[in-house]
DNA sequence: AAGTATAACGTTATAATGTTACGTTTTTCT
DNA sequence: AGAAAAACGTAACATTATAACGTTATACTT
């Protein structure tokens, strides 16, 4: 008999993946924006770089002020400005999101494909998690144009407890 | 052949209620709010009661300082701890609700059903809706389940323009 | 009714988050 | 090379929110 072989593409995002190469996850984040912002022709300049790059660092949502407090290390001279163009460059080329009820950010797993993400957040361990969930946008979409609204951007924040941090 | 009388009751909240009576709207969202208080036996006060009639005088979001602002008219000396004192009150008895995006807050209309609203929000008029749509909150849970989170609070906020301001 | 505990409020200071304005440097485009 | 636009430096400031501590009002017990 043969062994089933499930191919790791099959799975949808996990919550945390398991086993996961950080490092490698990051790199490639980063490729994927350097390839998307020269599709897009704008500028990864180095600063901008080096900001998604602290962002990447981990998939916790990072504040402003310690980005500020981090970029300071190799940068010294930043100020709130320097975080504050480069995370509005981020945004606006959807390679970062920003997590309204944390006042934070967190990089995005897929650029090039225009979106408000819907996030899981966990209080305990503050991972975070990206869903693209297609259904309830659209259900959300459709319930709007029933009331004669139309939509423009979604804000989805969800928190509560993952399961690693349920074992607690 | 009998004219159709289709009964008030039977729309589902629409997005700005049309030729809605706002002064007695928000008398009523006043009275609910101390039968709520009643309830759950707490208190009311003043100050407190002021804070949500001044929240209340419309359907827009009111920032903190505004209504710090508007406050001090009845009751100079007021300062910042005095309106997020009030508003952490109103807030932890769901009597108004916290729009993540704007950093604002919102009169809740539904108060003593315990929930996280979900807001349709015009961009242009500022006016806000609340949604209470039980499919969505049952499709965010069980999509976060079956990825093994467990959901205690959600945060959903569309922006988008109303009807009204479609036609502008 | 007096005494005690708790909740509400006053007061001051300060922390955290985000923006404006303006000038200089770098890059891009002709 | 020269002009225009984008990126960045710099300083000041605006907005949002909390901490710490003392006082007053309310509720609860005896
Ligand atoms: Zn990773
Ligand atoms: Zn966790
Ligand atoms: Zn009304
Ligand atoms: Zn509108």
């Amino acid at each position: 008999m043969a062994p089933i072989n499930r191919p790791e593409k099959a799975r949808t995002s996990t919550f945390l993946p398991a086993g996961h190469d950080h490092i490698q996850c990051q790199r490639q984040a980063l490729r994927a924006a350097e390839q998307q912002c020269q599709l897009d022709k704008v500028r990864l300049t180095p600063l901008r770089r080096e900001v998604l790059e602290l962002i990447w660092q981990n998939h916790r949502p990072v504040k402003a002020y310690d980005l500020l407090d981090r970029l300071k290390v190799n940068h010294p001279g930043a100020v709130p400005t320097t975080v504050y163009r480069a995370l509005d460059f981020l945004l606006e080329h959807d390679l970062v999101h920003r997590l309204q009820s944390l006042n934070a950010f967190i990089g995005c797993g897929t650029p090039g494909d225009p979106h408000r993400g819907q996030f899981l957040i966990c209080r305990q361990c503050g991972t975070v998690a990206e869903l693209q969930n297609t259904d309830l946008h659209q259900q959300i979409t459709e319930q709007a144009a029933g009331l004669g609204f139309q939509v423009d951007n979604e804000t989805i924040e969800i928190f509560g407890a993952c399961a690693d941090c349920q074992r607690t």
